[in-house]
DNA sequence: GATCACTGTTCGGCTTTTCCGGACGGCAGT
DNA sequence: ACTGCCGTCCGGAAAAGCCGAACAGTGATC
């Protein structure tokens, strides 16, 4: 008989357009993915894809088989969902991406309880703050802060996340605060990048408007943000769920302006239709809870 | 992932009500099955059967899951058959069971050359005159002669079967020829039997009638009722496709009747919707058109 | 009411499959 | 020609599949 490990490889090697792809998404050694689909070859006695070593193309059989096994794995997937949902316990293997800073100091602290009360699951994250591509990299969700720019994926939010300028008090001593988005041109600012640099946005009656002080430092990690602003290098924008300690430990003050930062949000997204799994619902719902709305840490 | 066998473990343990049962249908041994069922419960999670060792039942969630498990092994059997049929050849293990003599005289002759055309083809032949259950025992078909009580599978006619009442030249002689069906009452008569005497049944205007002679011999083998026949030990009803060869020859002769023996029909059954491959069909076709209609071993 | 036939599970063992990392050969674009 | 990738092939170690035999529990039978 024909195996569900087989069909799922195919559908993933040709959702994800090469085998390669499929086996990250899998998390399975090439090798392994490869033999699958020769293997499922064989066994219907039929060629599937057509290989150049370059792309992937879907033979006739292939195609006709494709919706078939399609179907199939999603019906397995929707079974076993269901077993789970009459099951009240939950339990397996769930892996979550999230960014470093806020799982250091929330998401973690949120999660811990929760996992005690359910021993069976087997919760693996990821604290990158890389963007993962959750479908290729074989996510059950992704954690982030701000928009989710993969439409394959849909998002669910967790939180809101108001963001503050602030600045030590020392440097608001030596080069005042400023006022005015115009004044921002003639400080220092320190910025979070990932990819390219990210901008300061802010709210105005016309919209959106990007805005931006001189370069003192561009970094890529939440801690090192808050740490460069508490040593005076400059103005920075940061979450409150980052700024909200420092704030009240009076290592930073936050500098009022005429114009609000744009409000943020705290996404879970996942792979749609992938195993939205009542792990998953009961996680978010937990972290919702958790958090509340607005969050404890804007309180 | 949850595997394809244990879900067609579990669906024909339900089917046949139990584990040993299944086993035997799926040609395994019986802790194997056993095994499987135990592991696909484990990942699941759940109870699918509640097991006193005298009886299964279905748990709520097995009766939840059997509906899902169903229809997703029957869609993995469609796939694998769309596929059969898409690539010409014929490939794969084809299991039969029919009778003894008409095996001998004639399936075999008409099967060979269609075997050697499809050289993929792997078939196996169960030649037993007992009554098998296609299903419990994992026949892909039975051919039998004669109607097929069991309901749960589908027959094809492959060819018609008259049936004539025959005798040696000797015995006749000796005793006179039976014109009408009340005549029969005081002849020597030579029985098939299978699992308890199978009577003559006439055709009448006024439908079928059940006629006996007093028993001279019962057997339960088709080649032992011609040869007590040729040996002149009393009249028997002999399809003719055993019969005819020694009619040919001289050794037997046909009695007319005021009346004829009831029509026959050689029959392939197989389970319902299980796997009625493309094999299948195509066998069943170069037999229909090997035998003929009338038969060949009728003209 | 003890026996008996039959069920499902467990155990020891052998074989087969699974799975990986690394090596290999082929394809396109610099 | 060189260079990244890609898919496949190749040991070897780990895991599973698979079986027969032995075991233990259950109902019906004598």
């Amino acid at each position: 008989m024909i195996k569900t490990e087989a069909m799922s490889a195919f559908v993933a090697i040709v959702e994800s357009g090469s085998i390669v792809a499929a086996a990250k998404r899998l998390r399975l050694s090439k090798s392994l993915v490869s033999d699958r689909l020769a293997e499922l070859e064989k066994s219907l006695g039929v060629v599937l894809l057509h290989r150049t070593t370059r792309k992937l193309t879907l033979t006739e059989d292939g195609a006709a088989f494709l919706e078939r096994a399609r179907r199939i794995v999603s019906e397995i997937e929707d079974a076993v969902a269901d077993i789970s949902e009459r099951r009240g316990t939950l339990a397996g293997p769930v892996r979550i991406a999230a960014p470093v800073t806020f799982s250091r100091l929330h998401l973690g602290p949120a999660l811990y309880p929760f996992l005690s009360r359910h021993p069976e699951l087997k919760l693996t994250l990821e604290i990158d703050d890389r963007r993962v591509d959750a479908l290729a990299d074989g996510y059950d969700a992704v954690i982030r802060h701000g928009a989710i720019a993969d439409t394959r994926l849909i998002a669910w939010k967790l939180a809101s996340s108001r963001r503050m300028l602030v600045a030590s008090a020392d440097y608001l001593e030596r080069h005042g605060a400023p006022k005015t988005l115009e004044d921002l041109g003639s400080h220092r600012g320190i910025f979070y990048a990932n990819r390219g640099v990210s901008d300061w946005r802010f709210q105005t009656e016309a919209g959106p408007v990007l805005v931006r002080a001189k370069p003192a430092l561009v970094v890529n990690n939440g801690d090192m943000l808050r740490d460069a602003a508490i040593a005076g290098l400059g103005l920075t924008l940061l979450p409150a769920f980052i700024a909200g300690q420092p704030i009240k430990d009076g290592l930073l003050q936050v500098v009022e302006m005429d114009q609000e930062p744009e409000l943020e949000f705290i996404y879970m997204a996942h792979p749609q239709g992938r195993n939205a799994s009542a792990k998953l619902r009961a996680i978010a719902d937990h972290l919702r809870k958790t958090f509340g709305d607005p969050p404890y840490w804007e309180a």
